[in-house]
RNA sequence: GUGGGUGUAGCUCAGUUGGCAGAGCAUCGGGUUGUGGCCCCGGUUGUCGUGGGUUCAAGUCCCACCACUCACCCCA
């Protein structure tokens, strides 16, 4: 048996309604805010994701999909959407005329980490992208979206988690200062830690190993060293979830793990879900538009993830399956395909209609009407083609009455409508 | 990449100190000819994760591998 491959899944009917139930509630809550939605392609030139995630990070260095194609480029199953969208917002000029852009997409995304709770090798996720600001009012307004679709799909429990990383006036700074930080601390830092201090200092801030901590403990503060500009946007953004009434927790080791963020992060997490919390997160990315080829422009955005929203929901949701309104039980190969043209032209009028298409005994169609649930059982035999009447049975309430083939589907959908 | 746990029917799981592969649910049929739910009777469903090894005999003991799972790491 072929079966799928590690850290992938099939999701099932019985689950995907959980699915579809989410994507219609984001994509109503993001429209309603002005977002419009972009399809971009699963698959770009590996340069893409290693200028823009950077190339330190550990998507990059050892979670990407990539491999030369059959002409010899190498692509890569896009780890994560903003490079896309960013790419994309350059290749089209959608900067030129008016660059203020709120696009959103979803879909699937796909890094090969060791799979866990919550952790996929393929996993999909909602982007929201504001391009064209700057304003610390739009990374308010993406918390706020956030917190309004949790508590939209009943995601109680979750808590926003902010920083700000500072930019390229200050940022230099504040990393050297980590740097001198742990200068002669070598025994005490982890291997990853020894390397990391170099290449990519800040995330010295978020390493969990205790020794690291320790050394981390009096380690100096973003805060401290963010240039007017930066605490000028911060304390506004602040500000501006206060007057949303959004309450939000300040965390200086929310480093987050790709290189372009700049300015205000943020990420929503829960303690539904294990070792995996974080079920949103984003940012202000300043530089990357330019970094990728594009004009100077900041934007700001954040991205979802699904199948840890679906999983939190599979607990304290009740799923509505469709049940069949109507079941047709037909004995014998004529009344069958009499039977069959009423399911369709049922189906048609968007009745819920379902039918057995083996020659099976009426007891056995009984029995498979009750388990649909179905609420009324049409019955046609012999008798009744002869008689050119159906019996329409109330499975409820248990009770049937003989209806004139001319006029049964009409009879039908007049009860169905009257009921409900 | 590193650890821990788990792999037996479609699902949930029993299976003793090694001795014929099991239950519940699901599914299918029947309980007088054409009427569901409850109940009763019966049938179907297995590479015991895979491959080696020990043994007269392995689901059970040993080794390796694979998958799932949880955690580290990282993040959604």
């Amino acid at each position: 048996m072929i079966q799928l491959i590690r850290g992938f899944r099939d999701i099932l009917p019985g689950e995907s309604e959980r699915w579809q139930a989410i994507e219609d509630t984001a994509r109503a809550v993001l429209s309603d805010f002005g977002f419009r939605e972009i399809r971009i392609p699963i698959l770009e030139a590996t340069e893409l994701f290693t200028r823009s995630i950077g190339e330190n990070t550990d998507i990059v260095e050892k979670e990407m999909y990539t491999f030369e194609d059959r002409k010899g480029d190498f692509v890569t199953l896009r780890p994560e959407a903003t490079a896309s969208i960013v790419r994309s917002y350059i290749q089209h000029k959608l900067y030129a005329g008016d660059p203020f852009h709120k696009l959103f997409t979803t879909g699937p995304m796909f890094r090969r980490e060791r799979p866990q709770k919550g952790r996929y090798r393929q996993f999909y996720q909602i982007n929201a992208e504001v391009l064209g600001s700057d304003s610390p009012l739009i990374d308010a307004q993406l918390v706020f979206i956030l917190k309004i679709l949790f508590s939209k799909l009943g995601v109680s429990d979750t808590t926003a988690h902010i920083n700000s990383l500072g930019c390229p006036v200050c940022r230099p700074a504040f990393k050297k200062a980590l740097i001198d930080h742990v200068v002669g601390m070598d025994t005490k830092l982890c291997v990853d830690c020894a390397r990391r201090k170099t290449k990519n200092p800040l995330r010295l801030l978020d390493c969990k190993v205790p020794s690291c901590r320790e050394a981390m403990a009096k380690a100096p503060d973003m805060m401290a060293f963010l240039c007017p500009d930066c605490r000028e946007h911060f304390q506004r953004f602040k500000t501006a979830l206060s007057v949303l009434g959004v309450a939000y927790v300040t965390d200086p080791r929310l480093v987050r793990g790709l290189d372009y963020y700049t300015r205000s992060t943020f990420e929503i997490q829960t303690n539904a879900l294990g070792a995996q919390n974080a079920i949103a997160g984003g940012g202000r990315y300043d530089g990357l538009v330019k970094a990728l080829g594009g004009p100077e422009m900041p934007a700001t955005g954040f991205a979802i993830g699904l199948d840890r929203l679906a999983e939190i929901l599979k607990n304290d949701t009740e799923l509505q399956t469709g049940h069949p309104k109507v079941f047709i039980a037909a004995i014998g190969r004529e009344s069958r395909e009499k039977a069959f043209e009423w399911v369709c032209r049922l189906n048609e009028k968007g009745i819920p209609a379902e039918m057995d298409f083996g020659d099976r005994g009426l007891k056995a169609q009984m029995k498979r009407a009750d388990k649909l649930a179905s609420r009324y059982v049409i019955i046609v035999g012999e008798k009744e083609l002869s008689a050119k009447t159906a019996v329409l049975r109330n499975m409820s309430e248990a009770q049937q009455e003989a209806i004139p083939f001319s006029m049964l589907i009409k009879m039908v959908i007049e009860r169905i409508a009257n009921a409900s």
